[in-house]
DNA sequence: CTCAATGCAAATCCTTTGCATACCT
DNA sequence: AGGTATGCAAAGGATTTGCATTGAG
């Protein structure tokens, strides 16, 4: 029984065709992909899918914290990724989109430290980088 | 001539009452307005105004740096602040929507060096916090 | 068998646009 | 005057929802 099976069961998700193969194209992603490109990949391997399908299995992923949805700068529609990817900051270019996942954290010092100083209870934090790739420049 | 004539002028936008009750509007607020807030304040002065005027007119200030449009995480509304409020990171809260502006910043020396790494041309950042404010706790 | 998951179409929310008119400079 | 800004209504794109059907456990 693989990762994502247990996942799935974990949550009493239903392992369902539609399910397995979004977080596989999640898996196999590197970087952030929004829901229409989820639906058009998934099209290529169950090709009834509905575009409704994949929007109920993000928002119950993204409930189960099995998939992170973000907000990207600039751009309107979230994007997806896997939730355990999501530890990591990114660094987007502006101009291709392309996303590079950053794992090191600069910010937990500083979110202890201004939560303190004002009276937050600080239970994440966004940082993503914005710039032009090697190939935009 | 206040600041906000002046911002406008030096850009070249005409001076209309919607845009300098917009800025107004802005300038007398801590925090973040989405379109709409902005649209029902506005609304109060200038009971003809249109929603499209507002989404307009934040196109032109943000074209001109004048204004910055802000994604929240969890929001699907753009939300919106003055420009020179958001060298600023933020520390919002989840409950109540409260934005607290911080004027520290722990992510440049990261960025250089991320930046750097990756080949990236860095040329901005996001950095928000999220969590419970005192009275929401 | 039972309830969650799905497909389809229609609805909704936020934002943008077209066009004629009004207003700043 | 001349072009920008505006109001109104209609269009658009992303996401959500209602309802009948299918399918996983």
């Amino acid at each position: 029984m693989n990762k994502h099976v247990q996942w799935l069961k974990k949550n009493k998700l239903k392992v369902t065709p539609a399910r397995m193969k979004m977080l596989d194209i999640l898996e196999n992603t590197e970087g952030l992909l929004p829901a229409e490109e989820i639906f058009l990949k998934l099209k290529d391997e169950l090709p009834n899918v509905s575009l409704s399908t994949v929007y109920r299995s993000l928002e119950q992923l993204c409930n189960n914290d099995i998939v992170s949805a973000v907000n990207i700068e600039q751009k309107k529609e979230v994007h997806y990724e896997l939730a355990h990817k999501h530890h990591a900051h990114h660094l987007i270019c502006l101009s291709c989109g392309k996303v590079i996942h950053l794992h090191d954290c600069p910010v937990h010092g500083y979110a202890d430290k201004m939560g303190e100083k004002h009276g937050f209870n600080i239970t994440e934090h966004k940082l993503d980088l914005y710039g032009y790739c090697p190939a935009c420049q």
